[in-house]
DNA sequence: GTCTATACGAAGATAGAC
DNA sequence: GTCTATCTTCGTATAGAC
């Protein structure tokens, strides 16, 4: 992922933005214009430099767009694997699973737009480029069917849930907020504590009756 | 909407396929393969015509899109209010909202092309379109918040959810299905009772304690 | 690492014949 | 209602100077 900390934001650099720095523009273009819309000469004036110059970080747009792509999903499950190791080893399902949500959430709507980017532009961009992203995405998906699959077998799920029908629905709930998803409104933080809720009653044995 | 029941199909038309011929066909095109990728050649070419025909009907691209945006709403509209208000005046809370989620997944994954390609392509077309069709999607919006609402009041949902929110979150997960449901997986309806047995459990208020 | 200049294709759109 | 022909703009991409 590139490094933006330094990056200036109004005034155009005259100099050298480089290769992370185009990157992390085209991630916030593509997040906030999505795919079809950015063209490599937006992102080469955002970046102050000319359409000609991105050629020699990159080879083809698409390479731009895969590499926008990854990074988003690195990001989101670096995130979400790390809040959920974080835990002491006896942590309940349940916070766990909330754990989960809030880092994925937080990914999405608050850290990068490099996941956010992904969420908005994948079901845009060419099949070729959907080919290239997908063994990360893979890999993510079997981060969290991977963890569902250990608290179904703790008996803390319910026993007849499909774990993948349940990632789909709930990756695909949670990255629906990124169309409506307004700060002012409300937190991220306060937003995964619904998602939560209205999950996790539906997911979680009973514990009465 | 399109009166569609005579379209060939692999036999490319000779003559006429008027107004609502080009815009079945554009439908199609749309939840295929997204707004960006399809432009009025290839709607042209599989209407079995030529681009500069489609000015005699259109008068221009954004027109048809917006066409296509807001029957695809007013579909899944006229669904869902029709299968909630078929059911008897003393219906529980719960069959109404498994009728309307059932209704809504209906028109999205089996029935219209219009719908389909409206939750695809609404986040890549201009903003001018995206306007354009805010009145239709309002409508459609307010049909859930009054629906839940009118629960709410009866006390069948919980007093603290958020009506807006929830109706976010759930038309949110239902539009993510078009991203991965596959029929050789599970028919339609078979997801909308996964759907409504994970969200009504979360929103019903408890029967035991 | 960035510039200028340019090739090439594809897009939306228009005019007038049939 | 549809065709042919064409205009104009904008996209990705390349070549070679600085």
């Amino acid at each position: 992922m590139a490094e933006s900390a330094t990056r200036r934001v109004s005034e155009a650099p005259r100099t050298a933005v480089g290769r992370d720095g185009v990157l992390d523009i085209a991630a916030r273009l593509f997040r906030e214009q999505g795919y079809g819309t950015v063209s490599l000469r937006k992102i080469a004036e955002a970046a102050g430099i000319k359409a000609g110059s991105i050629y020699y970080h990159f080879g083809s747009k698409d390479e731009i767009v895969v590499a926008v792509l990854d990074v988003g999903i690195q990001v989101v499950h670096d995130n979400m694997q790390q809040a959920v190791s974080a835990l002491p080893k006896d942590t309940g399902a349940e916070t766990i699973l909330r754990a989960a949500i809030a880092a994925h959430l937080r990914a999405l709507l608050d850290l990068s737009d490099y996941t956010s980017a992904n969420v908005r532009i994948f079901g845009q961009v060419p099949q070729s480029v959907r080919d290239a992203n997908l063994p990360t995405r893979r890999a993510y998906e079997a981060e969290w069917d991977t963890l569902m699959s250990r608290l179904q077998e703790r008996g803390a799920l319910k026993p007849d849930v499909d774990i993948r029908r349940l990632r789909l629905m709930l990756i695909g709930a949670l990255n629906a907020t990124l169309d409506w998803f307004d700060p002012e409104r409300g937190s991220a933080e306060a937003l995964s504590r619904t998602y939560a809720d209205v999950f996790l009653n539906g997911i979680l044995e009973r514990q009465d009756t």
